[in-house]
DNA sequence: CCAAAAGTGTTAGTGATACACCCATGT
DNA sequence: ACATGGGTGTATCACTAACACTTTTGG
């Protein structure tokens, strides 16, 4: 259990920025949507098949790319664990996983955009299940906090994340258990919706009555 | 105090959805920022100047528009309740405000984007100043309440509320009073920040140390 | 003096955080 | 028997939500 957050990094092999890390991406076709489009990408880079995928943002700026104005729809996967064997396209120096936390130089205004998704990631890890993404169907407790971990970069209290888990009643246990990172048998859980849900509770927000009345009649 | 929650619409004048009301919008310039363009668009509608503009998301459904595949990447802007002139541009037959809770049949894909729209408006009143964005600069207690009943579609206690806005502490007296919709004068209140303010509070979230520790070294 | 909206405090419940020890197993 | 990571409970604090009366003014 001593994993990284990564990010997928290809290597340009053509000016501008030749030789710096990037983003995979590439232009989207008439006819396909921009999920097929960013899934057909991914693709050509990893043999990664089914994905969370999510729009990030439109980056557009005018002055993104010296050669010409480009326009940047930006979507970002999550992938669990497991192994996918990288497969460098004919247009890429080479294909590598990056620490999140240890990258290199990026090109164009690559670097802007993955830190907007880091930030776009933590912010769903508070109030959505998409950690679920990265861990394979069945895992135990401690590997699903070492994801939060990860993201948020920061230590959680075990007692506080397990307790949270139950109040939230997203994760059904499997009668297995496993001693991968451990001697002591851990439990397996799975997430009990396949979809990544979101939770309603009422934080931080302005005033959640519990029975809601209606206001003004018809509204 | 009887206002509501509008949107500017526009009523086609051409096919498709001739007649229909949809949302103001046009093609971007080859250099023009994505910011710009929707400005313009706005300028062309109403003499709105100054506006709150932000970036919602990206629609490219391949059947969005029986002509063609086009791309829509959508903004919206708050403004106060104060009085623009509309002027209908000749593309188009009309140009109106719409309660948003009392919409017409929109052109296209348009409701939806309304509706992705309302959500992010709601979420970020939750979390940020936005709600600054529909009030002139000075404005009283019960009208920034108001707001958020609109927008959130629901009565707000008004106790819980002043109490809220004096923990964010985002608001300064002036001096002022306003005796616009009561008899018993209201004080009036401004923004200390003109922009718009995220509020760091912890909500919701899995667990946040109060003095974060750093985890693995460097990180 | 009446109507209308502004303004004000307290209590109960829920969720967040901090914190330390025992358990099951493999070696 | 010991080392390793899995698993558990409690007390405090902060925030949320519910709730009713007094104040100021204009008419």
């Amino acid at each position: 259990m001593q994993e990284d957050l990564k990010v997928l990094l290809v290597q340009r092999r053509v000016a501008p920025f030749e030789g710096f890390w990037s983003l995979p991406g590439g232009f989207v076709k008439m006819n396909e949507t921009l999920e097929q489009a960013a899934l057909r990408k991914l693709k050509e880079k990893t043999n990664v098949d089914q994905v969370y995928l999510e729009q990030l943002y439109t980056f557009a700026d005018l002055e993104r790319d010296p050669r010409a104005r480009v326009l940047t729809i930006a979507y970002y996967a999550l992938v669990s664990s497991e192994h996918f064997t990288l497969k460098p396209s004919e247009a890429v120096a080479d294909v590598k996983w990056h620490s999140m936390y240890d990258l290199p130089e990026l090109a164009f205004d690559h670097a802007y955009i993955l830190d907007y998704a880091l930030q776009r990631l933590r912010n769903k890890l508070s109030y959505t299940t998409v950690g679920s993404q990265l861990l394979p169907e069945k895992f135990t407790l401690p590997e699903l906090c070492r994801i939060y971990e990860l993201i948020l970069n920061r230590e959680i209290d075990k007692r506080n994340f397990r307790k949270k888990m139950a109040i939230m009643d997203v994760l059904e246990d499997t009668e297995e258990t496993s001693q991968k990172y451990s001697k002591k048998p851990a439990k397996l859980y799975r997430f009990k919706h396949s979809e990544i849900i979101e939770l309603s509770q009422s934080p931080h927000t302005i005033i959640q009555p519990k029975t809601p009345r209606s206001l003004q009649g018809e509204r």
